[in-house]
DNA sequence: TATGGCATGTAAGGTGTTACATGATTCC
DNA sequence: GGAATCATGTAACACCTTACATGCCATA
């Protein structure tokens, strides 16, 4: 949590509230933040001096978080180290689905299906989001690795759909 | 944890620490099981009802824990909700590529290239034994999905890698 | 007899989830 | 004025990680 909160707040300052939709719209795919995890993290950021809050004159019930010089070394340095392993929970299930009888087992592949064909679908708007503002130019910075990030989730999910499919027209 | 540990002794009762064993050989990849976790969540089970615990006769320092009929049952419940998203701690890194410099990133870059290199080299050996223990009629049951998420384990590591090899291509 | 693998477990610390509680602001 | 949304937070509970502690057993 609280990597991700220090990347948001690279590109600007914001709320907890901002912090939690950013999150929910950009990476939202592959993270889930919720406030009871989110404000804990900034106070936590916070009393380890790598963020600022600035409580807001206009607006009484509002704080905005910044990032500190500590807050963004603490960042880069977390970035460049490598990543073990994520647990795959949906793999993990399959895994095991040889116990499953295969009338559900059948009813789940397709939900899956479904579910991976609405994501490609989002994924792919959130593509053609992007294509508009580079050609108005609405964007200041340069994020590559966000667009090669939204190409690999479409990849990915798409292997998974291929391999459900595959798997669907081999069972019955 | 506990859906683990269920789907295991489906098999077979097992001790704690074979279990801890089968779960690294098997789904190591995806899933990472310490004994700090494995111990509490058997104790837990057992409370539940949903295992047995037998202390050995012969070797004092060991017990075998089996399966029960509610545990059959609530691994059968788990194995078909279907699944929310799971953390990709690696897409997340990426996904803040761009505030790296380029040198530590090409870095990076080529050393999960290694690693997928090797992850994709281990599943294909097990693989290989596999089919050499089908031939050999070794195996008692079928069990297809485990052979379905090994080749999608392979697919996915092989995008992966493509994926990255495609970035590096482009980056200088 | 000592090394390595088998075997079980606990304690501290950290972090996440869910549910709850509460108040401010905006817009119809 | 009321609904939606903005906005912040806490409490209980669960679970995981890492590190530590301990003892058995085979075999070289």
């Amino acid at each position: 949590m609280d990597f991700v909160i220090l990347g948001m707040l690279l590109e600007r300052p914001m709320s907890g509230y901002e912090l939690k939709k950013t999150v929910d719209v950009t990476i939202g795919l592959f993270y889930k933040a919720s406030y009871g995890s989110l404000y804990p993290a900034l106070k936590r950021l916070e009393n380890r001096g790598w963020i600022g809050v600035n409580e807001s004159d206009n607006q009484k019930n509002k704080k905005t978080a910044y990032i500190q010089p500590e807050g963004k070394a603490a960042f880069l340095d977390w970035l460049q180290i490598p990543t073990q392993l994520s647990r795959k929970e949906q793999m993990l299930r399959f895994f095991f689905f040889d116990y499953l009888d295969q009338p559900t087992r059948q009813k789940r592949l397709t939900e899956r299906a479904d579910t991976l064909r609405k994501e490609i679908k989002q994924l792919e708007r959130v593509e053609a989001d992007l294509a508009d503002k580079f050609h108005n130019r609405e964007q200041a910075t340069n994020h590559n690795y966000r667009i090669h990030v939204l190409h690999y989730g479409l990849q990915y999910l798409t292997v998974e759909l291929n391999w459900i499919q595959q798997i669907r027209e081999d069972e019955p």
